[in-house]
DNA sequence: CGGGATCCACCAGGATACTG
DNA sequence: CAGTATCCTGGTGGATCCCG
C-alpha cells in the first residue's frame, strides 16, 4: 500500500510483483471501501462520507485522489451552486471488482477458521 | 493492513467488511511475497530471506508470526543441529492463492493502463 | 458542498547487534 | 541457522481550521 513505489524503481520484479502492485494500489486503509461503495453507481463526496463510517475528510480526499491518479475512479464536477462532484468507477475498476469478490468469498468461507486460529494462537502454551 | 483491527471493535460491519479483513491480513508489505514463495512447498527461514530481496530479518519474522497467528502458515521445528524450521501453507492459505491469482491477472491485464493513467495525471494541465 | 492546509501522534518497517 | 532486542525514522492517517 502506501508508501508507493518510488518512480526510479523498476515496475516489477520477482517474486510475484503483480499481486504486490495491486496491494500497493488498493491496500490503503480506505481504498476498498470507496471502490465498493462506488460500485453501486456514481457517488458524491458526502455520500461516501456517510457510507464509510470513521473515514476523515482528509483521508477520503487523499484516497480518492490516489484512485483517480491510478485511473480507477473518475471525478466529474458539475458547475452548480452548491458545487456537486461525482465519483464513478472506470471500466478497469469494474473488472477489479470480480477479483475483490473472490477475496470476499474466501473471507466469508474462512472467517470462523481465522478467528479460531487466532484464539488458539493467543492461548498457546508458552 | 497493519494496524490491525483492535480487539474491541466489531469483527465486521458494512460496507464490505470482508474484503477489508483480507486486506488487513495480507496487505502488509511482505505478506503476499511470503505466501507466494511458500506456495511452492515448505520453505525455510533462510530460503525466504533469499527468495525475497530486500526483506529484513525482523520483518520476515514479524510477518511470519502474523501469518501463523491467522492460521495461514504452519511453523514446523526440526530439533536438529543446526536448528531447522520449515514454513508451509495451510489449506486455507492454498485456497487464498486462487483469489490472489485473480488479482495478479487483473494487474497483468491493466499494468499499462495504470501506468498511462498515472502519466496523464502527472502531466495534467493545472 | 467539497474540499485544501496545517499540525501532530503513532506505528510499520529498516539497520544493527546479539543469542541459542 | 533462526531468530530476538533495541533504536530510529518516515509516512500514514487523525483532528482541526479555513476557503470558494
Amino acid at each position: 500500500m502506501f508508501p508507493r513505489r518510488p518512480d526510479d524503481m523498476p515496475e516489477c520484479g520477482p517474486p510475484a510483483c503483480s499481486v504486490e502492485d495491486v496491494i500497493d494500489r488498493v491496500g490503503s486503509k480506505w481504498s476498498v471501501s470507496i471502490l465498493l461503495v462506488a460500485s453501486d453507481g456514481p457517488v458524491r463526496f458526502s455520500g461516501l462520507e456517510r457510507a464509510i463510517p470513521g473515514i476523515s475528510r482528509r483521508m477520503l480526499t487523499l484516497t480518492l485522489r490516489n484512485l483517480e491518479r491510478d485511473g480507477l475512479v473518475v471525478r466529474t464536477i458539475f458547475p452548480t451552486v452548491p458545487p456537486r462532484v461525482e465519483y464513478s468507477l472506470t471500466p478497469m475498476a469494474v473488472e477489479l471488482q470480480a477479483a475483490l469478490v473472490a477475496l470476499a468469498g474466501w473471507a466469508r468461507l474462512h472467517r470462523g477458521d481465522i478467528a479460531d486460529a487466532r484464539a488458539r494462537y493467543d492461548e498457546r502454551p508458552g
